[in-house]
RNA sequence: GCACCCAUAGCUCAGCUGGAUAGAGCGUUGCCCUCCGAAGGCAAAGGUCGCACGUUCGAAUCGUGCUGGGUGCACCA
């Protein structure tokens, strides 16, 4: 149940019968119709632009239109007040009863409510992390593994079939990278001193791969060619940093549901087809790319090579697909792979990319357009950076110097449902700052502490409501109570607010932004412990009344709360807190 | 040189896809706890939405052009 939704409907319905009945012309178009909360409370509860958008094409004045609309809405048991305002706005209010029912409706779909069919089953594979498996996770992979987790569990719940996918760079020149360094390791486990070259991977965590190669291969690959023992180490050293990373990931809460490989495209014929594919579309050919302007590198020189013509789609240069020596590039395999998820079914794919891919963005959604004759969508989210923050100092991450924060070390430091809900605090085009202080702080500032200190007010309230009071708690029992009690325009402002989560969903969900999800949190939150704070002047508004069942109406309200922000926080995969500590 | 992203209150940021008098937190100022739900609450001040044109009933939101900041730019993924 969606009340703006249900709304909308009955607005629909009656603009219909006003064409019905000769009052507006026949066939208008009342797709652009809406019905929303108003920005300003004094506007009433609901508004409609209905008037205004119809208005031109019946060739009426909006005023007439409003009238005579708000007039037909008025014989609805819901609606209470129908005033037209400002250029033709049409504001409504609702029966108390209305909103009242909302409360009932919550208790009895449970994290349920809110919940979509905008999706209609459709299938969508969200792309995220993807980080090359050559290290651990640090902190910049943190921020796209929350994102794309939320967004899926988003998308999910708002009627999509979602595939959450990590596609493993391990067929490029980084792992023979990994390889040689993992080797180096190899050799200081056999008490060796391990050169470890420039360009190599000089990180500790390579050490207990030395130690399990020795482990599985003894000293037969000592003294050894490079030819002998890289491919072997290359996909021992990839297996064990891509079970490192799974560990990690595990640690977010993050779990995906496919694994795809880069180099499985090798070999099998997959790139050559997509290619073909491209080919046959005239997006293929061979060509020389222009110098770069501006500062031109050093050893530029022409060569001729094979290229997609993305320049068709907007971008600013063709794309090489093959190197002058024959060899692919990484953007073939990626054409590739972008062909087998579209071959796969889906209706739409979405990429989370760090901010640093943003030139790449043009080419892939070209490939998709092309590859898929324009049937599959593809969204890509940037994500900017974060930057780290501890007693007022920005900490300084370099890979070099070692001393870059892996995600493992965030995740121990403040715990993993501080860092999802502080990585969803912004949207993913601007930059965030993560303030190790701030997060951890229990006051209104930290937007995390204040949505679970809501939840922890409502469990102990109910815990207070069962224990004292002997009331039924649960949702069955609550959701029988006697409504009517919750008369107050406090409580009707908080009800409202519960009105708005099935339409944020949709919202958030169409536009592919988990972070409303953590605002609307807040905001509910901030609600809930404004209607709380009241209790402290008006003892009518206290939730445990004399009267059993006028305490069970509140009651069922503070439930009705609870339901929502776990919904919310299901989303996010932020575990609620039943108590504070 | 080109492309992408950002610019909203002193600070950090929202702004429901074009709606009405642009919001929140922090900070500032002023009130409110011998008791009842103060790890707080109430209220006030604070804005040419970077600038300029344009689109229309209507623009922070869409378009164009600027300004300032960030990022990325040929056989690396």
């Amino acid at each position: 149940m969606n009340l703006f939704a249900d709304i909308r409907e009955l607005v629909v319905a009656e603009l219909q019968g006003l064409m019905a009945s000769g009052v507006l012309p026949q066939g208008l178009d009342l797709a652009a119709v809406a019905v929303e909360p108003p920005r300003d409370q004094g506007h009433g509860e609901m508004a409609t632009n209905a008037a205004m958008v119809l208005a031109k094409p019946a060739g009426m004045q909006p005023r007439a239109i409003a009238d005579a609309l708000a007039a037909r809405l008025m014989a609805d048991p819901r609606v209470a007040g129908a005033d037209v305002a400002g250029p033709g706005f049409l504001n409504l209010r609702l029966e108390p009863a209305a909103w009242q029912g909302l409360v009932r409706e919550v208790l009895v779909q449970g994290t349920g409510y809110g919940r979509s069919s905008l999706g209609q089953g459709r299938k969508v594979n969200v792309e995220f992390v993807s980080a090359n498996p050559t290290g651990p996770m640090h902190v910049a992979h943190a921020r796209g593994a929350v994102v794309g987790d939320a967004l899926a569990a988003l998308l999910a719940y708002a009627g999509f079939e979602v595939t959450r996918e990590y596609y493993i760079n391990d067929g490029g020149g980084q792992v023979d990278v990994l390889a040689r360094s993992a080797y180096e390791r190899y050799r200081e486990a056999h008490g060796l001193s391990p050169e470890i070259a420039e360009g190599l991977y000089p990180g500790d965590y390579l050490i207990p791969v030395g130690q399990a190669l020795k482990d599985k291969y003894g000293d037969s690959l000592l003294d050894q060619p490079e030819s002998v023992w890289l491919a072997d180490v290359r996909v021992f050293s990839t297996d064990m940093m891509m079970e490192m990373i799974r560990e990690d990931l595990a640690g977010l809460g993050v779990k995906m549901d496919v694994y795809s490989s880069e180099k499985a495209l090798y070999g099998t014929g997959q790139i050559e087809a997509a290619i073909e594919r491209l080919k046959k579309l005239d997006l293929i050919y061979q060509g020389t790319l222009e110098p770069p302007k501006g500062k031109a590198p050093e050893d530029w020189e022409p060569r001729e090579q094979t290229l997609f013509r993305s320049t068709a789609f907007g971008d600013d240069q063709d794309r090489p697909v093959q190197k002058s020596d024959g060899a692919w590039t990484y953007f073939a395999p990626d054409i590739a792979y972008h062909y087998n998820k579209v071959m796969r079914g889906y209706d739409e794919l979405i990429n989370i990319f760090g901010a640093d891919h943003s030139g790449y963005v043009k080419r892939l959604k070209a490939v998709v357009s092309a590859l898929s004759e324009n049937r599959v969508t593809l969204d890509i989210k940037l994500i900017q950076l974060v930057k780290l923050l501890k007693g007022g100092q920005i900490v300084k991450m370099s890979k070099r110097a070692g001393t870059f924060v892996t995600l493992r070390d965030l995740i121990e430091e403040v715990g993993p449902d501080v860092v999802r809900f502080v990585m969803l605090t912004r949207k993913n085009d601007v930059a965030l700052d993560f303030d190790f202080d701030k997060v951890t702080e229990q006051s209104k500032d930290n937007p995390v502490f204040y949505v679970q200190y809501a939840n922890a007010r409502i469990n102990s309230i109910l815990r207070k409501a069962r224990g004292d009071a002997g009331l039924d708690v649960s949702d069955a029992s609550l959701s029988a109570a006697h409504l009517a009690h919750l008369g107050h325009e406090a409580e009707l402002e908080v009800i409202r607010k519960l009105g708005e989560w099935p339409r944020l969903i949709e919202i958030a969900a169409k536009g592919h932004e988990p972070h409303r999800v953590a605002f609307y949190l807040y905001e509910l939150a901030s609600d809930f412990h404004g209607l709380w704070n009241k209790g402290n002047d008006d003892d009518s508004l206290r939730f445990l009344q004399g009267d059993t069942a006028i305490s069970a109406a509140k009651i069922a309200l503070v439930r009705a709360v609870g339901v929502v922000i776990c919904a919310g926080l299901g989303i996010l995969g932020v575990t609620p807190v039943e108590e504070m500590r």
